[in-house]
DNA sequence: CGAATAATTGAAAAAGATCAACGTGAGTGG
DNA sequence: CCACTCACGTTGATCTTTTTCAATTATTCG
């Protein structure tokens, strides 16, 4: 097989999104906000690969993930199961629904959230406007991971798609070692494969791909080294 | 060219979004947050084909699209253009932005908006917090029209996308007629191509296909008409 | 009317999907 | 602890779809 070219430039988009980028923690948020959810709140631990809410349950609760990793995807109607975006710490879940969830959430390790009832956090708003800006905030969040899954789409060759997808990936702090260079996946072949719109097989043979023209070190399945040429790829 | 079976299941997700789902009129607003909207607002009217900002410029207006119909674009470094959204009237252009413009405007025919000033509306909110549920509300609708992109974009062929993007198209009253199911397509064969993810010669065949296997009947290259085999396609 | 833009069409090449076979490795029960 | 199992990942061969590049035809707008 002949993979395509090597993309010299890259299409994307990577200007700041600072205040909306999703990266942020909870330091980001003025601590009278924070305590006053976390008064409303329940912890809750859920293990790798469970889920956590289910696309058409009645959406009762908002979460606000703490630690780990988990997958929004969306069942359609002809059996394919479509990844929509991979959240990560800082991340709240189940703010942009009506009365039922318009997609599920899958933990992809074991996960650390808080819970808040959505009628709480409603009524709770009235009394706290800084709660809707949080609201706000997140649901920019949304719209520009969204913004950048549609892009990382819209890239030419599955090569490109992944190289994207990689890219963002080595953002994450918490699995991404700037040192060592090292890249620990949390999602399977597949799960990157239904989230750029590919097949696993393709996947597959593009890390094989990437592997082949040194742009990155396979260590194990879920580990993988960058090198320095897939990094200047900007 | 042989082009791929006929997608009899569909896998487009046609759950109600009710609330969010970007069709709202003017009427689901509130009658007193738009009347303070309206004393602060400027009325503008521009043709087709100009731009209401560009991506970059800083983000200093709102706008409320009233009539007519406008692209969001997005310029890649590569040099693409990419199509992310089509808006239709009751739709807000310019909220999801911080410093600057995220994303560019560019109308596709003559449109009537309203422009409010972002430091305005920001001190207004205090005031009326009403003003919040509804920049809330349109981020939710340019979420889900951004979930619907995602899922078109994952369509296994051209032929699926652009079936999904015609049976969404004629949802909307202003360019379908019900009676003579006939759409008007206010953009080009490229804006298509563009926000499908392909090429707009691909874009072209698909018409043909359509045409050729009775999906659709062209009028002309803005006019189509919709067969009842295409419109049972769920 | 004529120039510029948009759309169509063709032929060849590239990319991806499909289907099938085969490795690999983590976890489990004997 | 080891062998077994099953899910996950890789690889190959073939076929379909899409892109690319080039040429031609429509349409729009001054």
């Amino acid at each position: 097989m002949t993979l395509h070219n090597v993309p010299h430039t890259f299409p994307h988009h990577r200007q700041s999104c600072s205040g909306a980028s999703g990266t942020q923690t909870s330091g980001v948020l003025a601590p009278d906000i924070l305590s006053v959810l976390d008064r409303i709140c329940t912890t809750i631990r859920k293990p790798a690969k469970s889920v956590i809410f289910r696309q058409g349950e009645p959406a009762d609760f908002i979460y606000f993930l703490q630690s780990g990793a988990l997958r929004i995807d969306c069942q359609l109607e002809d059996g394919r199961n479509l990844v929509l975006d991979f959240l990560w710490p800082g991340r709240f879940l189940g703010i942009v629904e009506n009365d039922v969830y318009a997609w599920s959430a899958t933990t992809l390790v074991d996960v650390h959230l808080k819970r808040l009832r959505r009628s709480t956090v409603q009524s709770l708003a009235q009394d706290y406007p800084r709660i809707m800006d949080l609201l706000l905030q997140q649901k920019s969040a949304s719209l520009m991971a969204a913004k950048n899954h549609i892009i990382l789409m819209s890239c030419p060759t599955a090569t490109h798609k992944l190289i994207g997808f990689l890219l963002d990936y080595s953002k994450r702090p918490e699995y991404y070692n700037p040192t060592t260079q090292v890249l620990t996946l949390v999602m399977s072949r597949k799960d990157i494969a239904d989230y750029l719109g590919m097949t696993f097989e393709t996947t597959s043979r593009v890390f094989k791909y990437l592997e082949t023209h040194n742009y990155i070190k396979k260590i194990n399945h879920r580990q993988i080294q960058l090198t320095p040429q897939i990094l200047q790829v900007s």
